[in-house]
DNA sequence: CTGAAAGCGCTTACAG
DNA sequence: CTGAAAGCGCTTACAG
């Protein structure tokens, strides 16, 4: 056992003296200086190979001010919607050689002493797609200098950029849809009651509706979940048949799953019964035990204009906040098709 | 436009002069160092808080050579199996005072350019949840100096500690599960071929069946996924009625709901005419949708084993690597109940 | 094109 | 109990 446990790795310095150069032509090496002549790279390179030198990332973050790693916040990973956002993101900043610190909060908890605490210059910026941050951590965030993008949600006069899905818009096309299906009692299973996509959702719904004439609209209650969106369902289907809905608009498709599986085990036939309308288009909406009709989010759009912000305000701090709204599509499935339509 | 866009961070100088004491006696402070007086820790305090100040991890990460930040490897977040360990892991070590980097690498992307040029000091450590990491670059991290604990699965001589589930008595357990449903015909769908987990579930699976007299064993291939599972599932009901399986095993439990919604296409009804048995027990195998029959991975267990080993590695870089097996529990559910079983 | 030197913001022996 | 000083491993003006 003469062999250290853990040898010391080379530096910049170990490289230079078995290359005959100085520290900062080594610098300069890795950090594509083009001044150099080829030849003094080529050395240099050689020297580095052979001596397993990789230029150390935390000293040249202290002096460059920049950890090249974003902070992405979610919450609840078990609506699977999220997942798909996680893996998005982490893989597109991986090709822009940045890594991802990962924020998460269970259920309930909230984030907002963590934040700051992880500012202390380890990220460069966040993306913040959770309610679990308040609008007030969010605005501390933006006003000592770490640009923050909001993704899937909305946090007005904090200054950070936002990208959302048209919310609104998303609602009023699930009324039409329930309506042309034929539904004339459709209710609404909410999501989490201060979520900016749950607020904007109902709103744009129960707007059409009543426009079209439907103003008597059952509303339950949930949590952007698949038991929130079962018990919700299992409640509606359990009123007397002249003021159980006909039509459900869930405020996600976790929760428009679970109702689905409240209707399949109290025997109510979808969509002859009960038609169901989600949101999101997770993976799971497609398969067939669910068949789900649901708004899709265009989620490779809105994680391309969040990193574009997000990277844009990185390097230049004085950028206006941006809010981009960009538009759902209604993916029509066997959840809301009645018999005698395509 | 007077106020710069960028304000100065406060350092720990700015507190020092402000505070009327050493730059050093700040540092103490803020590293909790027991010997300073009550009277200065609470001066000092202060002034830290009037002025904003917070340590700067970076500058103090360069000195103390720890980032505090564990990279967590995982490949396929769409398999909710994995969702659920980051979430776990993050809640872990943020409760610990760690943060967490993450990495992931889509189906088929592999992680091993990577993991090295993370390992240029931005993490302490790496927990490795992914086949998408080559035992050769679990080797190099581990010979550097960058302790790896791999979770559900292994990669034998690369020095790293291991902890998985008892992937072969899982797979002698459903044996005798698919048996016990009066089972004739069982089969298995596999996961990805070359996959640790994949290899131990069906040897055990195997094995179990030949010691209880049962050799003609169909296999198709699966990656792990719905989609491979329901194709697996289409061709195995596909067979001429003496040949098609009347109970399967799949690899993991996505597999598993891939299969059963194969069978609900079709028609086969489970458990009469079709038993089905996954591996995992993600949070979707109790949907009343699936209502599969499962071995559950001990996840909690897992990961604090592995959270275990990797800190006490990250403190002791000599302590040798550890490999733990811990057992998994079959849940029983409708997939496999036959008319008459409890 | 390359080098010597300052400095990023801390921690930590070493003194006292 | 507290301070002065060295140093972690880089980048980057400033010279030449």
């Amino acid at each position: 056992m003469t062999r250290s446990a853990r040898p010391r790795r080379a530096t910049a310095a170990d490289v230079a003296q078995e290359a005959g150069v100085s520290q900062s032509t080594v610098s300069r090496v890795f950090s594509d200086d083009g001044r150099l002549t080829r030849e003094t790279k080529d050395r240099v390179r050689a020297v580095a190979r052979e001596l397993g030198y990789r230029p150390h990332a935390v000293a040249r973050s202290l002096i460059t001010r920049r950890t090249n790693i974003v902070g992405l916040v979610t919450s609840d990973l078990s609506n699977p919607f999220y997942p798909r956002l996680v893996e998005t993101f982490t893989t597109r900043l991986h090709a822009l050689g940045r890594r991802v610190l990962l924020l998460t909060a269970g259920v309930g908890e909230d984030l907002d002493d963590l934040l700051p605490e992880v500012l202390s210059s380890q990220v460069d910026g966040y993306v913040v797609a959770s309610a679990s941050v308040s609008s007030g951590v969010v605005r501390e965030c933006v006003r000592i200098g770490t640009p923050v993008v909001l993704v899937n949600r909305h946090a007005p006069g904090s200054g950070a950029s936002a990208v959302s899905c048209d919310n609104v818009a998303g609602g009023r096309t699930v009324a039409d849809a329930l309506l042309a299906a034929g539904c004339v009692r459709p209710a609404y299973v909410a999501g989490r009651e201060d979520a900016s996509t749950n607020i904007e959702r109902e709103r744009g719904f129960f707007t059409r509706l009543r426009e079209r004439g439907v103003t008597d609209v059952r509303r339950e209650r949930g949590h952007y979940t698949y038991a929130s969106g079962r018990e919700a369902a299992r409640r509606l289907l359990a009123l007397p048949e002249r003021e159980r809905p006909d039509g459900l608009f869930c405020a996600n498709d976790i929760t428009a799953m679970g109702a689905l599986d409240a209707a399949r085990e109290l025997g109510v036939r979808v969509p002859q019964d009960l038609a169901v309308v989600g949101f999101d288009d997770i993976p799971a909406a497609a398969w067939s035990a669910y068949d789900l009709t649901t708004v899709r989010q265009p989620v490779e759009d809105m994680i391309g204009r969040s990193l574009d912000l997000l990277l844009a305000h990185v390097e230049r701090p004085d950028l206006a906040p941006e809010l981009e709204v960009l538009p759902g599509t209604l993916v029509e499935r066997g959840s809301s098709r009645r018999k005698g339509q395509a």
